[in-house]
DNA sequence: TTGAAAGCGTTACCAC
DNA sequence: GTGGTAACGCTTTCAA
């Protein structure tokens, strides 16, 4: 009856650092430090302070205890990705997970979707939240907000993209070399009449691989009238009816050079219903699930988002590691090397004119002829 | 000069709601009321108020908020995902992202990795965190934890799998009958030596579909040691070596039921090796990308990821309204319809005796002869 | 090694 | 409409 009673008067229901210092017989101090693994407590003590909070269930108030914390860390860090979704940034996302989950730290994860606004929105939320540190992908525009929105004393790595105006760590591929490396590798098959396909290009990574694809015709002295870019291809299906739309066109490209993940299954899909995937060749930058089991392999310049990401994460880390040391890392811009990958999309050779020519009433035919060839 | 040191002078450099309170010659309570959207501020008020707010760049602490706050809500929920770069839960959790932003609610995910330690840490740290509400996809074992930790104002959605020992909202797909489906379907074509490859039996879906595949085995009176079923297969690599293995045995089966999406990319991969795609049956649960491209194409029983983010957000946000007014929808277990889709791995017919010996020796040839006949 | 008291920056309650 | 003042549950400071 007593101990029954005893156990309805506890409180108002919430059990808190007082109930488990009392339930311990020591004060709330010693509790704090036992939960947060200081020094100066007894291990006897401890010992007790333990078996209270197990006996009482008892989960520290996170906003409570971060709320006067300043030197020490909320333990948490913001990610802004692309989308959650996208394969590449899911995988990114995943090795961030991985590094911050060894150091015993929350990721807190966030869709950008391309959208300025909610790019700001979601820096601001992780500000409130007192993240210790943030790695970001941004979308198009400018980043100089962030001087004013995030503290010195929270460190920002930039990943896959490269910001303006805000000096910070970056952590990405090279887009550049990578476009271009691709790009030669249709040029040196004999291909002319080449067609890039690119993201929105207020994005970084869009604008940074067109210039590699654009170098790279500019060494073979490809006029510009011999090749086509399409911008602003955002996903599979407009990638989809961007290729159909340039294979009925009267000078259709023998090549396509494919900005990224989503394009490439886009493309991959329009020379598919066209019947004419031996005959048009296809470099994608960003390497696809299965894309080697496709007939033809998917031909692509691969990235490699666990590296990226765990880059980052632990580039992250060592500045915080280093801030609490009261230094502070010099900006870094961290280039991760592409690789070509050849399976047979980007090693096709131009379809000659009638073959060009015959496509329309037998494009099945046609690609029998070119692997006959 | 006076205006000077009075900005230098302002407090240890961090902007408070006190601050704001100031500038804007208000009491900071009205400052609450405007960033909160409380009535009872004139208009012109809160238009001075939102001026200081944007003169000082004050960003609220959700920590200090979210301390006192009890009867209005953090904004945010936990999601616990399997693994946040699988593709199925990825796109699950992008649609729960979508519904949550509707909302101005913030997602805090976590992976899980089927570690049942990892699971109740993940979920001890959204509940530290005050989270309004949680989405679980939860591991092997018991859930009846989620009885003493979670509570009664938070509601629980259980995603894709069914818990044990927690009663709450269930959103899923229907595994038994998809896999019963898929298995059928092999039936139907013949087979009677079906291998059925499933993840780690702990997990919830895989037990589920594997007795949708023991059910539809049964229907058609398959004999045991006319079947083989390979559990706790958990990545590609996994799947592959199983299907080789299986394979080279003394009576390999003439098709196989894949538990999985990344089982499934194993299995293509093994028969891909071996050159029998065209020979040995699949089946898979969960469609893959570019799956529709490969040749033969793989039939699948598809889930529809989106529908059960959107579903399991909805229903979560539909528990919180309800909470709020008092009430609490009953626990009920959605189920989700899988679908059937046809591409070619699914309607091969079972190799002949003569042509499975010969297969060893020439596999194309006799997946030829398959098609031929 | 320990604990009492003073915050942290906001929201809740109640008086004006 | 508005603004004090007392919480909220912890960490920090400092004295013992």
């Amino acid at each position: 009856m007593t101990s029954l009673s005893k156990s309805i008067g506890r409180g108002s229901g919430r059990v808190t650092i007082r109930d488990v210092a009392q339930q311990a017989g020591v004060g709330i101090k010693t509790v704090s430090r036992v939960i947060n693994g200081e020094p100066n407590v007894s291990a006897a003590t401890a010992e007790r302070v333990k078996a209270a909070i197990a006996q009482l269930q008892w989960e520290p108030d996170s906003h409570a205890s971060n709320l006067r914390r300043t030197h020490t860390r909320t333990k948490s860090i913001g990610l802004l990705l692309g989308s959650v979704d996208n394969p590449f940034a899911a995988t990114t996302h995943r090795a961030i997970e991985d590094v911050a989950a060894s150091h015993g730290v929350a990721v807190l994860a966030s869709s950008l979707d391309e959208d300025p606004v909610r790019e700001v929105a979601a820096v601001e939320n992780f500000i409130r939240r007192k993240v210790d540190g943030l790695i970001l992908t941004t979308s198009t525009g400018n980043q100089s907000y962030l001087e004013e929105l995030v503290p010195p004393r929270i460190p920002v790595v930039f990943i896959d993209r490269e910001p303006f105006g805000y000096e910070a760590d970056v952590v990405r591929s090279d887009n550049v070399g990578g476009a271009a490396l691709g790009t030669r590798h249709l040029l040196a098959r004999g291909h002319r009449r080449i067609a890039g396909i690119f993201d929105r290009s207020g994005i970084w990574t869009a604008s940074q691989r067109k210039i590699g694809f654009l170098g790279a015709l500019e060494e073979f002295d490809i006029p510009p009238d011999s090749y086509t870019i399409v911008d602003d291809v955002t996903t599979a299906e407009a990638a989809e009816a961007a290729v159909l739309a340039l294979l009925g066109s009267p000078a259709p490209p023998t090549a396509i050079f494919a900005g990224q993940n989503l394009i490439s299954i886009g493309v991959v899909r329009a020379l598919r219903k066209l019947g004419r995937q031996h005959e048009v060749a296809l470099v994608s930058f960003d390497d696809i699930e299965l894309g080697d089991l496709l007939d033809p392999g998917v031909t692509v310049i691969a990235q490699d988002p666990v590296a990226m990401g765990r880059t980052a994460a632990e580039r992250l880390f060592a500045q915080l590691a280093s801030i609490h040391a009261g230094e502070q890392l010099p900006a870094t811009d961290l280039v991760l090397p592409v690789e070509l990958i050849v399976r047979g999309s980007g090693e096709i050779a131009p379809a000659t004119a009638s073959a060009t020519a015959s496509a329309t009433t037998s494009a099945r035919a046609s690609a029998r002829a070119q692997r006959d060839a």
